[in-house]
RNA sequence: GGAGGGAUAUCGAAGCGGUCAUAACGAGGCGGUCUUGAAAACCGUUUGUGGGCAACCACACAAGGGUUCGAAUCCCUUUCCCUCCGCCA
């Protein structure tokens, strides 16, 4: 959500940018705001000039009843009835206009970074750089539930007569790896220097709408049936929920935040439910990064965090590529924004496994969450995430990278602590 | 779940239909006087959002409605906190 003044001041500046993300159909929304904008004010001060009117009459009939002369305040009380119609009718229409702009607001996409390269779709993403070995070994590996039903590892169709498509059980070995993975995720982060955080798995409706638009509310939330409470999608929810309307002293930030949830996913419309395995399911588990930080920190903060997630994998012996979102494939919302993605020795291909984007001051506006500075006047901080590991998905990566020809998997040094052994075997 | 009490600035707290919300009164913070330095004392200063070139104005007393010329104050709904009872990991 961009600020009304700078739309106001930098029409053209909002207008390439949104030609940069090849959205033209929203060209004409910026002459527009400019003029509800204008609308707006003028109702606002009519309705305040009328409002201070009717206070200092006000205060003249509480002071004229005090001196018991009825008559004279009866007619003063006459005046101010005598426009409240017309205030009435100012009232509405600032709040109308104001409603009307924010709406518009909101379809407008943030500007982005000068440094995301401008392309139409997904297919114009751009790979910056690949870390680690991406091999193809010499046996042939399975699919990622065979791999882990070889080690009776899970159990989708009871999954499915329990809870229906997109759900899983993980057994043995493969349910302790998955408990490993986040445990060591959480303990990376934290020795990186963030504070560990246990969030509310359910929030109200007015979390839910601060944080995302109603048709991802609709795609994306699980409610609890008569009540106000929503399954969170990520722990980004309530992380942030947080801060709804808070100022923040600027001598706590930067916050650097890793949280653990559950997350439910409806995963209506687009894409849907991936048929076989992990990929695409309505529940799963998450390590996330939150940091909140002055403006001229975002950017370092950023190129940090994602290459936290880079160095995580390689420690797992899991090569990986961050791949640039380029402007029409980055969210509205976002600044700037990269996918880290896991080499995929089956496919011969690399697939998503974190996503880490820098959202500007844009949800910091939305929400109102401000940061007092050391000269007493408030600014928006700016708000990054990024994912430290979501098991299920990682999984897949970490089975078929580290599986060995006799049917083993080894278990990276670093996860070693966690899991107490070396290797595991498949069942017999 | 039942009964009662409460929510006002950084904190405590007064105000309980008007003429003290530019929020009394305390405390804390900041600046100053005094002091070799510190403490104490004293003086000053300390909310946010929006509109306006500005002077200034409007809005905000948990949130949202209502009554009224006028609401922190009266009424309704919701949320949170405290005390007691019941239930329960």
């Amino acid at each position: 959500m961009l600020d009304i003044k700078f739309v106001r001041e930098n029409p053209d500046v909002v207008k390439q940018n949104i030609k940069n993300k090849f959205q033209d159909e929203k060209l004409p929304l910026v002459d527009k705001v400019i003029a509800i904008d204008a609308e707006r004010r003028a109702h606002i001060s009519e309705m305040e000039s009328l409002r201070s009117e009717r206070n200092r009459l006000s205060k003249q009939i509480g002071i004229l009843m005090v001196q018991k002369k009825i008559d004279e305040a009866e007619q003063l009380k006459a005046k101010v009835t005598s426009f409240t119609e017309r205030l009435e009718f100012e009232e509405k229409k600032a709040k109308e206009t104001e409603e009307e702009m924010t709406a518009i607001l909101m379809r407008l996409p943030n500007i982005i970074d000068p440094s995301v390269p401008i392309g139409r779709d997904d297919s114009e993403n751009v790979e910056r750089e690949r870390f680690g070995e991406p091999r193809v070994p010499d046996f042939e590996i399975p699919y990622h539930t065979e791999i882990m039903e070889r080690f009776r590892g899970i159990d989708l169709d009871s999954a499915r007569r329990v809870s229906g498509n997109g759900f899983y059980y993980l057994l043995g070995d493969i349910a302790r790896l998955h408990s490993s993975v986040l445990a060591y995720a959480r303990d990376f982060m934290i020795n990186k220097g963030f504070t560990y955080c246990i969030p509310p798995f359910l929030i109200r409706g007015n979390v839910v709408s601060g944080v995302m638009s109603f048709a991802e509310m609709d795609a994306m939330m699980y409610k609890i049936e008569g009540e106000d409470l929503y399954l969170i999608g990520t722990s980004e929810h309530s992380m942030i929920g947080r801060f709804i309307d808070t100022i923040i002293p600027e001598n706590e930030l930067p916050y650097t935040l890793t949280s653990y949830s559950p997350c439910f996913r409806r995963e209506k419309g687009a894409h849907g439910i991936e048929e076989r395995g992990v990929y695409r399911i309505h529940q799963f588990e998450k390590q996330e990064m939150i940091v909140v930080c002055r403006p001229e920190e975002s950017m370092e903060w950023y190129e940090r965090m994602w290459r936290y997630s880079v160095e995580l994998f390689l420690s797992l012996d899991i090569p990986v590529r961050q791949l640039e979102c380029c402007s029409g494939d980055l969210a509205d919302l976002k600044v700037k924004s990269c996918d880290i993605e896991a080499w995929s020795p089956r496919q011969k291909k690399f697939f998503e496994v974190c996503s880490c984007s820098n959202l500007g001051d844009a949800q910091a506006r939305r929400l109102k969450i401000r940061v007092r500075g050391k000269d007493g006047k408030n600014y928006l901080p700016h708000i990054l995430n990024n994912t430290v590991a979501a098991p299920p998905r990682m999984l897949i990566a970490f089975l078929e990278n580290n599986l060995r020809a006799d049917g083993s998997v080894a278990i990276p040094k670093a996860l070693r602590p966690y899991m107490g052994v070396d290797e595991i075997f498949p069942s017999s």
